[in-house]
DNA sequence: TTTATTTACGCAACCGTTTTCGTGCTTTTG
DNA sequence: CAAAAGCACGAAAACGGTTGCGTAAATAAA
């Protein structure tokens, strides 16, 4: 038996190929009862249309591109999530790139998409990426780019993010009037916007309360576990220790209770903890950790359903604009949590 | 400025299309100086071939479908790391889809992948799948499948897999070794042959301590949070409650330590904790638990790398063929870890 | 009844590549 | 030196749909 294409339902028909593409499509050029005829022959041989020869004709492949640094984050899932249900939705299909937080991966994905392979990409930059030409080309090709969470300031776009200045100001608030003295800031090197917006809600934060930023609460963290190790191991044991720590990073926040294990340091006596943290086992750890949780399937979600909504204009036109869809804290048992009246 | 396609460089270099396109492929037909000139201009112009011209052509998408559950589980996610890993490397790309469990979710997307939309499929079955049709169609119109993890045994094909009977097995014998008298199990109706493999190897172990089965130690979940709570909590309280549990289930676990937190339960004195589970935080949980750990990445980079070995060949066969790969027992404080003797 | 309009369909070009086959030209071989 | 073989390239037919346009018949309007 050979291939089962749109031509063998003409022939089967005696109709013409274009009259059966176009009663495929519901066109109105077509009589209902044809249509009925082509429908029922369609469904009887189980026939599905050929997505490629649709998509070079038509230019559009009703796919999307992903493209993040890691999936094995529940951040990142959570948003795939999102992003699948939507993309189910409106019928479009999903291709997931990673870039495993390389600038060269990104960029040869983004080249790869001006090809026509996506239709329009949402996109969470690697940690490396300090220059937006890659992205401003795929743009210029007219493949519309949304970025989420991790997004780059530069190309004028829709970003969908979540309020990373305030929730950090907040959290280092609950900090000090848990009774937290001399905060830390767990960061990460690179280039992330989010994590200087962070910085940003923290500094903000002691400065309202007159306590002196000090650069060695900082506490750069690279990819490298041992490193990280290493590094808060040393931060941890200096005289003037922090007596809290903000975590910018989920998985960096896990670290943190392995030092605080082989240091003997006690959570939250010694060490206050908050995190920025999807974990939904935060509430089970030793002790249950304070978390600012992201709204990562909504960003997802809204990511997938602004680009779907750009693509499906005629002329669409991203505006150049952030929505911001709040996290929550959610205080447990790493930090204190005296009663802050308000 | 108009579309740059082949036709674009051809004309630029007095070239005809079919030589460019050679030229671009590397053909023998075409001399070394013109190959050359080709690949010098589409360097230059930025040129990126239409991937749908082309899968059109050769019927082949270099694309790979990867049908699961769901992608917020720290398994899954790893799974489609390594599989990312090999596609990459092979120079495919991965689309993404998740059944939620749904049957019927399923079977439209195996059916829409009857269009030629991918080369071949990565499956983890929903736990609703009691009827393979939908994946025997798929593969008679030439559509290889590879299961991964949650398999289907009817179907005739590659299948990589975990050794679930004996680390099931292990599991119960660590707990009964461990001081546990009356072990239950945690399992989640459905379909799922893993599960029923798990449990054989929680029956044997059973038996060769001498401990008899009892069916009001297998709990039965369900995907919805109140009732496994409720379940659980029923069964804890109850006067001859199990006083060990190997959760066939990673989400599972964590409801446990939340039951027992709330039923005031001790872990391990009270209870003794052993979970399938591939979370990065198990040993930072409150107490830190004992987990199968499955080989989550190796799975995925072998059904990826099995299926694409079947790809590249002319006559692909796919045998029926189980690839197990072990998982590890991780003895950690939620189990007594009685210095087992062997 | 004549003319205008609508209806329902077919023709053929087109989307951008790939690939088979044919064709001059040059080189080798007996 | 003629025949065979090799080389480098072009013409054209696919791949499987979609779509603008043309047209005959049916219907509506004048």
């Amino acid at each position: 038996m050979d291939k089962l294409t749109i031509k063998t339902l003409a022939k089967e028909l005696q109709l013409s190929v274009s009259s059966v593409s176009k009663a495929l499509r519901d066109s109105h050029e077509i009589s209902a009862e044809t249509k009925q005829r082509v429908l029922a022959l369609a469904d009887k041989l189980n026939y599905t249309p050929n997505p490629y020869a649709s998509s070079l004709r038509k230019r559009k492949s009703k796919t999307i591109g992903v493209v993040i640094p890691e999936v094995v984050n529940s951040f990142f899932s959570q948003a795939i999530n999102g992003i699948e249900y939507v993309a189910k939705q409106k019928g479009y299909h999903v291709l997931i790139y990673l870039t495993h937080e390389d600038f060269e991966n990104e960029k040869a994905i983004l080249k790869d998409f001006e090809s026509g392979r996506v239709d329009g990409v949402l996109l969470s930059v690697s940690r490396q990426t300090t220059d937006c030409t890659h992205i401003q080309e795929l743009i210029d090709k007219d493949v519309p780019v949304v970025f989420f969470d991790r997004v780059f300031n530069e190309v004028k776009t829709v970003k969908v993010i979540t309020n990373d200045f305030e929730s950090a100001y907040l959290a280092t608030k609950h900090l000090i009037t848990s009774g937290c003295k001399n905060p830390g800031f767990l960061s990460i090197i690179g280039n992330l916007n989010i994590i200087s917006r962070r910085l940003d809600g923290y500094k903000k934060a002691l400065q309202e309360h007159d306590i002196k930023f000090n650069d060695n609460n900082i506490i750069n963290c690279t990819t490298d576990w041992e490193h990280n190790y290493k590094l808060l191991s040393k931060k941890l044991k200096a005289a003037k220790r922090p007596d809290g720590i903000l975590s910018s990073i989920e998985n960096l926040s896990v670290i943190i209770y392995k030092v605080c294990e082989d240091l003997k340091l006690k959570i939250p006596a010694d060490l206050q903890i908050i995190s920025f943290s999807n974990l939904d086992t935060a509430s089970f750890l030793n002790p249950p950790l304070t978390t600012i949780t992201q709204p990562a399937y909504e960003i997802g979600q809204t990511a997938a359903a602004t680009l779907v909504k750009a693509l499906e204009k005629k002329n669409f036109i991203i505006m150049d604009e952030n929505i911001i869809i709040p996290s929550v804290l959610i205080p447990r048992k790493s930090t204190k949590n005296k009663s802050s009246h308000k």
